[in-house]
DNA sequence: TGTATTCCTACCTTTTTGGTAGTAAAATAA
DNA sequence: TTATTTTACTACCAAAAAGGTAGGAATACA
């Protein structure tokens, strides 16, 4: 039941450029890299999904990095994980692509559901401003 | 972040003992085999998890099979899956062994600690009870 | 006494995780 | 203009975890 190391970094990620937000400049790979003590390869590849939603602008080169496109409370827990994580859900028969056989049989699905729902509503109620360091 | 089959095998094993509980008769692992499509194999070696915390009383040969050492409402969601389940917090800093460097520095922290959180309310706050079907 | 069942220990294949490597493209500082 | 820095993109790979199977021994009952 475990977040991958994918999802837990996005956050980090995310967080780290939250905080940067305001001076309005690049933050680089290289700079996330050495205070979050992830290989800049990695980073670059988790940036590549979350890239995908358009969530910051980047620019290369010196100086270059990236800035988030949006403010930090518009990025919702939830979406960051779901754009790098493969199945947030603690059972594949709660998403709208069910092709369970025992759909509508089964006895667990509403504890599936049930559980589903709640950490949905925590991680869509939450959003990056809620959890940024007060500078 | 999705259950594994054990987690969500052992919750549906259970909650058929637990449909059978007013009978007092012993459930066959075949019989939970065929009406799960589990294998029988695979049945036993979840069984074999469950079976360290003293969940039921089994008997061998004809006839035999398991019950329940104690009514369904005995039995928590979350015991019975953090009894087969590895590792069931969303990632390992918020358990007690927690043993990471940037541990009272991370500031992603309190998101996976408000999660677990959220989870496990949830998850020990209903027992078999709550989803047995009504007969 | 035969059969049905639990019990126990290995083993195995596939998928997922958690990365690394190499190179191209672009932006900027000097 | 040129060297450097940084993003962008594609491939690859090793270790771990998931999801089982196989084979047999022990035991209970009909």
């Amino acid at each position: 039941m475990k977040i991958t190391t994918k999802g837990r970094y996005a956050v980090a990620i995310m967080l780290e450029l939250a905080s940067n937000y305001k001076n309005d400049t690049f933050l680089s790979l290289k700079d996330i890299s050495e205070r979050e003590g992830i290989s800049v390869k990695y980073l670059e590849k988790i940036m590549s999904d979350l890239k995908k939603e358009n969530y910051f602008i980047s620019s290369r080169g010196q100086e270059g990095g990236y800035k988030l496109a949006h403010k930090p409370s518009f990025y919702k827990l939830g979406d960051i994980i779901n754009a790098v994580e493969k199945d947030m859900a603690p059972a594949s028969c709660v998403k709208e692509d069910n092709s369970c056989p025992k759909q509508g049989i089964c006895k667990t699905y509403p504890i599936w559901k049930d559980l589903n729902d709640e950490m949905n509503e925590y991680l869509n109620s939450k959003t990056l401003e809620d959890y940024m360091e007060v500078k």
